[in-house]
DNA sequence: CACGTGATTGTTGGG
DNA sequence: CCCAACAATCACGTG
């Protein structure tokens, strides 16, 4: 695959309320994203990846929650285009990166295992982008990009950093990404960890923290590693990835690795119970009336909550599609902010939908009132703490939602990757997190994100190869078509806006990308 | 008692 | 009222 060059462009957007950052980026197309953070000398931290990430409109909004301030250098976006790839410039202009026979040519097999393979078996050399030295590359990102935007390329191996492969969610689906799923490369410092663990307090980034709450392999593994390679795990007894020191091409073996997380955290295990359907014919007992009745769950205020909006955003969406989404959606939301989530409140609260009241009328299209309510403060809160991004791994359904993303060659990559960044930065938390802001339209100048810390941040943005066809992704194919028209391009409307800013999981806004199945929200350390 | 499995409930919307 | 997909919870059975 070709992992394709950084490309500045990426606008990150500070939320202010948060000690650290929050950014949202936009891409189009499948991709995986990861990121390098370099702070000083080393290496801050990796994000994780998007996974499952396809833009409904073929655009798709990514969020990064940065315990503080960052500066991002730029991310770059692949897109896949059956044929070709494609790297989304800032500037708008595609280049063309490599052929999908490049993709194809790894055919893993992990199939239902989100987990990518830690090292990609058959991926050459993925061409990160990279700074020469972190030195340059902190000046280069706080100050600008390179006057072609685009940063040095160096080989990870030479930094001697690990590699991680995170595969897509897309990659769930056997036959999604199986053989080309879109791998990252995250580069992790050895050193990342040291800084965390200097950060007192209950910050999300740190590495145990998100290890032990990351489900999402990337993510866990990701930590797992910093930890492992620092030697600093000091936070977390037992990071789930930590069986990860070294990144082993085997992919079988992260796949037990998930299994087993999954099994051990009690998450979520693919639910096996087709059997389910078999369901009694008969519902018996029905509840006396007298009952009180119990709180709604969580996962169904949130369904409610959502499910509107990925309507809004995909009225053809089907009730499965819709499901199988809002389920990926709650999957990488963090376990606090599960239970933090307006559910919570609500449950306890009689009053039910608490988020809708809450906020202005729900906004079909965009607005996640839900989501939004995750952004709160406390939510942010939480979310940091440890919230992690979901576990990748479910597989999403064989259907898929995004319709037309595919099949149609990317809309330009030309479209700013970060456009719906900038609009965020200066609004208070709750202004944002109110998804009713309009909708940002994605403009190629994004504000530059502010930055107040001179830290560098070297994002990389690894996109997973877009479906090549519809075969490869059957989800997206079936998806109901018409998504294309919504919002072909860079300009979708959605209010991604005020919707990353909320919506934790990095899922694109709803707007922009409803349906994309889980995709996973970058957490910087 | 711990664990696993199945059933139930909840979400929305259409039939 | 049932069904769709999914998650969460509870009840029950088994070791």
């Amino acid at each position: 695959m070709g992992w394709g060059v950084g490309v500045p462009g990426l606008q990150p957007i500070e939320d202010q309320e948060l000690s650290g950052g929050l950014i949202k980026l936009a891409i189009s197309g499948i991709f995986s994203l990861s990121l390098l953070i370099m702070q000083q000398n080393r290496t801050e931290a990796v994000a994780g990846a998007f996974s499952r990430c396809w833009g409904f409109c073929g655009m798709r909004l990514g969020f990064l929650l940065l315990t503080r301030p960052w500066c991002i250098a730029g991310v770059f976006q692949q897109k896949f285009d059956g044929e070709s790839a494609y790297v989304g410039m800032s500037d708008g202009n595609p280049e063309l990166l490599a052929t999908s026979q490049t993709y194809n040519s790894q055919n893993e097999s992990n199939e239902d295992y989100e987990i990518p393979p830690i090292t990609p078996p058959n991926l050459p050399e993925p061409s990160l982008l990279h700074l020469g030295d972190h030195e340059a590359g902190y000046h280069s990102l706080c100050h600008g990009l390179t006057p072609n935007g685009l940063l040095p390329a160096y080989s990870y191996q030479a930094m001697d950093l690990p590699a991680i492969m995170v595969s897509n969610m897309l990659a769930q689906d056997s036959h999604l990404l199986s053989g080309q799923l879109p791998t990252i490369q995250e580069m992790v410092h050895s050193e990342v960890a040291a800084y965390d663990s200097g950060r007192p307090g209950p910050l999300l980034g740190r590495p145990a923290m998100l290890a032990s709450h990351m489900s999402a392999l990337s993510q866990s593994q990701l930590i797992s590693q910093m930890g492992v390679r620092s030697g600093i795990a000091h936070s977390s007894p037992s990071p789930p990835g930590s069986k990860s020191a070294t990144p082993s091409p085997s992919s079988s073996t992260q796949e037990e690795e998930s299994e087993s997380h999954f099994k051990m955290s009690g998450e979520k295990r693919p639910s096996a119970d087709p059997g389910r359907k078999a369901k009694n014919p008969k519902k018996k007992k029905k509840k006396d009336p007298n009952e009180p009745q119990k709180p709604v769950s969580a996962y169904a205020l949130f369904f409610r909550d959502t499910q509107a909006a990925i309507k809004g955003q995909n009225p053809s969406a089907t009730f499965g599609d819709v499901s199988k989404i809002v389920a990926s959606m709650w999957d990488s939301l963090g376990e606090e902010q599960k239970q933090s989530s307006p559910d919570q409140g609500e449950t306890k609260n009689p009053q039910a939908n608490p988020p809708a009241k809450m906020l202005p009328p729900k906004q079909p299209m965009y607005a996640m009132p839900g989501l939004a309510s995750f952004l709160t403060p406390s939510d942010l809160q939480a979310f940091r703490s440890g919230a992690s991004p979901a576990s990748l791994a479910r597989t999403l359904g064989s259907k898929s939602l995004l319709p037309g993303l595919n099949a149609s060659p990317p809309p330009p990559p030309s479209f700013p990757l970060s456009t719906p960044l900038h609009q965020q930065l200066p609004l208070p938390p709750h202004t944002q997190g109110t998804l009713l802001s309009p909708p940002v339209s994605m403009s190629p100048a994004p504000q530059p994100p502010i930055l107040p810390t001179p830290m560098a941040l070297q994002v990389q943005l690894a996109v997973s190869p877009s479906p090549p066809g519809p075969q490869d992704f059957p989800h997206v194919s079936e998806f109901p078509s018409g998504s294309g028209s919504r919002s072909p391009g860079p300009s979708n409307p959605t209010s991604s806006g005020d919707w990353d800013s909320s919506y934790p999981s990095g899922e694109c806004g709803i707007s922009t990308c409803s349906l994309l199945p889980r995709d996973k929200s970058l957490y910087l350390t």
